[in-house]
DNA sequence: AACATTTTAATCGTGTACGATATAATCATT
DNA sequence: AATGATTATATCGTACACGATTAAAATGTT
């Protein structure tokens, strides 16, 4: 037996577990949005510079064209943005928000808070999650410029 | 403007970004052996100990039977692990390595290393994994604690 | 101007996640 | 023993992720 092969030794185990059980914490405070987590980071987007194309959206995420457009699309269906063909460029999608998708960020403003109150119930202090910011900025930086 | 929904100060957005990027990462490492990353985590729970319920299975990896059990079957069809209903409790389905499954963890034991060496290409040492572990097994287990 | 090249989105197929529901087998009570 | 409650998986429907391919439009070159 290959101790580097322990599951309990796996960094990217908890990586991956964590951030799936953040994204099931998000869920209760999302569902009165009628919103997802995904469409809630697109939101958070779009709601700091409105009217972007696809692919500033797709940067700004680090998620591929062929995630965010069938989330855009059914975005779009709930009437939270708007699609339009680029006039400049014709092959780009402008993605605007709705009256409905700007509306959204008045009854969002709290969820930050409500999720770091139920991760401070924890002993997770202002500090530790400092260094993890930092830390995980790192990884995600390692890992862009792999490509 | 509301400076808690800038994407920025999210510590969600970055977890869940690490998390993809990561198991991006693992996919060149994965696919010589023609599994994913969530089937490469099962088998690192069968490879500690082999014959588990898909109930053990579900706790270890914090996975639902609804996500688990599919993953199985694809598992099974690839002659990795077999399944059988249990002898005690009819309810029970026992979960087995094939010898293919066994035998892949010859293949499998460098993994850890390759993944531990692309992440400190980064300047992240051995003191800030340790931290980052820690961090995350507390929220975790917060987060666990709240069903 | 005509055409090959590149760029940008969208489409397609497969594999997770996960809430909700269904099914089947055990357990607890009567 | 019969039945209602509980438990262990499986099924179903929706929504991501992502590699691979396609389609359309702009750009560069001759």
């Amino acid at each position: 037996m290959y101790p580097q092969l322990k599951l309990d030794n796996q960094v990217c185990f908890r990586l991956y577990t964590a951030s799936r059980l953040i994204t099931q914490a998000y869920r209760p405070l999302l569902e009165p949005l009628g919103i997802t987590y995904p469409q809630y980071l697109v939101l958070l987007v779009l709601w700091e510079k409105d009217n972007l194309l696809v692919s500033d959206i797709s940067h700004r995420l680090e998620l591929e064209s062929n995630t965010i457009t069938p989330l855009l699309q059914r975005m779009e269906k709930e009437g939270l943005v708007s699609r339009s063909k680029g006039v400049v460029d014709g092959r780009q999608t402008l993605v605007s928000l709705t009256k409905k998708g700007i509306r959204l960020q008045e009854q969002a403003k709290d969820i930050p808070s409500c999720m770091t109150g139920a991760l401070s119930h924890s002993s997770l202090c202002e500090n530790d999650a400092r260094t993890l910011v930092s830390t995980l900025d790192t990884i995600i930086n390692t890992l862009k410029s792999n490509d």
